[in-house]
DNA sequence: TTAACATATAAACGTCTATATATATAATTA
DNA sequence: TAATTATATATATAGACGTTTATATGTTAA
């Protein structure tokens, strides 16, 4: 643990926060980060199209973000790991943070 | 804090990730974490041409990632908050775990 | 002022990406 | 089998983005 700033994996980190630059994707991301929810059931509660909904998750599934699991005629999708709330959780901190302090130069 | 998934902006978290979401502009911050320096010492250590340093230092600045303060001819640019290194650290070390796990499928 | 240096800006270009529309595949049920 | 539902894919398009080249602005020193 307890890398340096020169020690960190530039390419992974950009690879990942690109398929975190996505507002839609956010979306989908949390919704499915408690409970695996078919596409059908993320389309209805998020109200975008579903090709626009199963590319976004073939987006996270390319970068491992989401898991998939086929049940029958449905395809379900959760969140792989939880730390990336941790770190979603952050990056909203860090905005806000970064907005208040603003004022204060 | 502890928010919940429902309960975060993922307007700004798709801008910051954004932002991060570029390797030479991650180069750049990472290049500006420990010090300040100047547009000139960032295109030397990196060595990408000078336009296009000047360019990404200007949408990390559009972000708040760093601030930037004038001496004389010379322009020093700096990492706004200490925070942005945990956050990438934490990103890194995600990528490294989803890739290890998904050997185990 | 002129020269030299540091940085910023502008235009142009190709590439990537988000989205929509349309269609196809796959699984279920009648 | 046909019909229905769930999901994926293919194609097209518009806009965003990274990069390069060329040029401009600003600062210092002679």
């Amino acid at each position: 643990m307890n890398k340096r700033a020169d020690n960190l994996n530039t390419h992974s980190i950009a690879f990942l926060a690109k398929c975190l630059a996505d507002e839609n994707r956010l979306r989908i991301l949390l919704c499915v980060s408690k409970e695996k929810k078919s596409v059908s059931r993320i389309v209805e509660e998020l109200g975008l199209s579903q090709p626009l909904i199963s590319h976004h998750l073939k987006e996270l599934k390319r970068a491992l973000l989401v898991k998939v699991e086929r049940s029958g005629p449905f395809v379900y999708h959760e969140m792989t790991d939880q730390r990336i709330l941790i770190i979603l959780a952050g990056l909203d901190e860090l905005g806000a943070a970064l907005l208040s302090d603003r004022i204060t130069f």
